[in-house]
DNA sequence: TGGCAGGGTCATA
DNA sequence: TATGACCCTGCC
């Protein structure tokens, strides 16, 4: 735990603040510096910008290898989905304003329960009842002499039942978050049956679960399994739909779709950054 | 200080 | 298919 351990990519279409601020993610802080200090899949690291160059902080090579690659989807090629996507004047817009976004590919578990609280709610207090519920069950980590916790295992969650969960003050969402819990553990919800699903039969199972509706179930399928179909409508999302293309409420989804086909999930994510940071 | 909106979902009718 | 209710907190 020495913080030497340093990988450097080459990545231009990366930016801390745009990738970690644009909603996707709530277990990013930052440090005052412009980087980024993060858990995920049971780590610490730290991930700055300088120039082209991404640096992620605490990171040795098995690890970018094993983890960071496919979480900081460095494969894709974001500059060719940009010039896929520029035909929408408004998008070309969202996307010189949130250039630097990256879609990342969260835990399953940790991403459904973190959207299942994340409904009706605010940010602020989203993040609140994710560290409560890290901070008691999830595994301390120590990073640069600070304490972390990683994300809670479900299968160490034995037993646990939505009186229990009073202590997270997550409100009417403590039972669905218990029963997410279970669902996990009998094996109700399977990552590799998921991940191997049409993308309407994924979500149709997500949904299955209570507390997962269309919005939270397009979040898991975008944010953990990568599916750029998928296309979370929100209240945010509705009004760029509104605003921009003059589409009514219920004709938001189907609208994005059919403008954006498979990119929707990531041409959401530009719309959504930039009309919350109130750019619209 | 009060009142409302907040990255929806569920239960009713 | 369309309305309310819903825990609790941040913010004005």
């Amino acid at each position: 735990m020495n913080g030497i351990q340093q990988i450097e990519i080459t990545e231009k279409h990366f930016y801390p603040l745009h990738t970690f601020e644009c909603g996707q993610c709530f277990r990013w802080r930052e440090e005052g510096d412009k980087s980024y200090t993060g858990v995920a899949y049971g780590r610490v690291i730290n991930a700055r910008k300088n120039g082209d160059k991404l640096i992620i902080n605490n990171a040795p090579a098995a690890d970018y290898e094993n983890i960071w690659k496919r979480y900081f989807d460095i494969e894709r090629d974001y500059g060719k989905i940009k010039t896929a996507l520029s035909f929408d004047k408004t998008l070309r817009t969202a996307m010189d304003y949130g250039w630097g976004i990256r879609i990342l590919r969260q835990e399953f578990f940790e991403c459904l329960i973190s959207f299942i609280i994340s409904a009706n709610n605010n940010i602020p207090r989203i993040q609140g009842i994710i560290e409560r519920f890290s901070q008691k069950y999830g595994e301390k980590i120590v990073y640069n002499g600070k304490r972390y916790h990683a994300f809670p295992d479900p299968f160490r969650l034995e037993g646990i039942e939505e009186g229990d969960l009073a202590f997270l003050k997550a409100g009417y969402r403590a039972k669905y978050i218990a029963n997410a819990v279970k669902s996990f553990q009998k094996g109700e919800i399977i990552e590799e049956e998921i991940e191997s699903m049409p993308l309407s039969l994924a979500r149709k199972t997500l949904c299955g679960v209570s507390g997962v509706g269309p919005k939270v179930a397009d979040c898991v399928l975008l944010f953990s399994f990568g599916r750029l179909g998928a296309f979370p409508v929100d209240v945010w999302v509705k009004r760029a739909m509104r605003d921009i293309y003059g589409l009514e409420e219920k004709k938001a989804a189907e609208g994005g779709a059919k403008l954006f086909g498979d990119l929707s999930g990531i041409a959401q994510q530009y719309l959504f950054y930039w009309k919350r940071e109130g750019e619209a």
